[in-house]
DNA sequence: ACTTGATTAGTACCTGGTTCTAAGAAGAGG
DNA sequence: CCTCTTCTTAGAACCAGGTACTAATCAAGT
């Protein structure tokens, strides 16, 4: 049983634990065929930790992902906004956005930036989506930095809707527009007869 | 230095714990004031595994979420479909879909749900939503599960359209309503000239 | 022959537990 | 008062999965 020479075992240590993170050092003697010791050796030499400081890191980095989802109120950042007049806001589209086959954007993504967009430019304590309008003009691929204008068109006296028009570019190119119409409360509380109104 | 009773420190005991998953036994027995022997039974009868079996099980689910991901091309759980057809999903709305002060699901999530079963309904490889015309006709609350059921309407000739209908119910109630417009490609490779197409 | 690198063996020790036995303390019921 | 039960604490043995360190062996290289 001739052994493999040491560069091509880290390789193969390392490329063993990266798609089984829940491996043992004791596991990996026996598919490498050489000694704990040679093993340990080799997770220093490469920096790899120990298996229980890898779960505990991968359940740190889970739990503060879980923590900071709270944040997203708003998709996209907000980069100006001027209440009840217009607003602008940033999105870019990462792996997690797009189709894994096709790499184009799924459209709710476009469809959530925008919707957050109207809702935020609307200076009042609830705003909600009552209807929208919409046309994913042309498709978004992965990379692409996604940038939604939103302008208020009137905001009507009884009823407490606003429209609102929102057009998203990638560079200078039209992607998507929409037209909503946002139910928004009375700034002391909110309006007694609000039936349409809806989330965002 | 009175003692809690146990029922007390039970409570306190799990939402220590839940609050700080990486809480040694040691950390506990300083917090409340009992023997490690304690803490230990308490967990036993609360059912609670020990640290590293609280961080693998973390780790474990972060893991199989990250390589699962690709599976949720679709939001919510298709419990019917006749391709070019209809078809019916069903989602809940859990506590990351609403607004955490209203508790009102975000439009965002409903308009997810209708559209990609719009996109999974049509029959072919390659589906993207070109434009959309929805209604929100009434707020979705925490906690609520909302039906959506897609109705294919017509699948047009040379430009390979399709309209879909989707209408989303809590109970009997309709709280959202959707008209789809769906690219499809040709079910041999994908169309020349698809200039308007779009993700969802 | 001497040195160096790679590998293996073995021991002591660590954390964060489990499992089991046993012994006090505290209150309830007789 | 005694006894029974529940709760709590103590302690020892053991375990997994390591770290840290020492030492021995082997195979080349020069």
């Amino acid at each position: 049983m001739v052994r493999l020479p040491k560069k091509e075992r880290h390789q193969q240590l390392m490329k063993m634990i990266e798609d089984n993170p829940f491996i043992t050092d004791q596991d990996l003697t026996r598919m490498l065929r050489v000694s704990i010791q040679t093993i340990r050796l080799d997770r220093m030499e490469l920096g790899i930790p120990e298996l229980r400081e890898r779960l505990k890191l991968m359940a740190e980095q889970s739990y503060d992902q879980v923590r900071s989802l709270p944040l997203d109120e708003v998709i996209g950042d907000i980069i100006d906004l001027q209440l009840d007049r217009s607003g602008i806001s940033i999105f870019e589209i990462r792996q997690e956005h797009v189709f894994s086959r096709t790499k184009i954007a799924r459209g709710h993504h476009l469809f959530a930036q925008a919707n957050s967009l109207a809702v935020a430019v609307i200076d009042d304590e609830i705003a909600l989506t009552a209807t929208a309008d919409i046309r994913f003009v042309r498709q978004v691929k992965l990379g692409e930095k996604c940038i939604a204008k939103a302008y208020v068109r009137s905001i009507s006296g009884e009823r407490h809707k606003a429209k609102v028009e929102v057009f998203s570019y990638v560079g200078e190119e039209l992607v998507f527009q929409g037209h909503f119409i946002i139910f928004r409360s009375k700034t002391e509380s909110g309006g007694e007869g609000v039936e349409h109104e809806d989330s965002h």
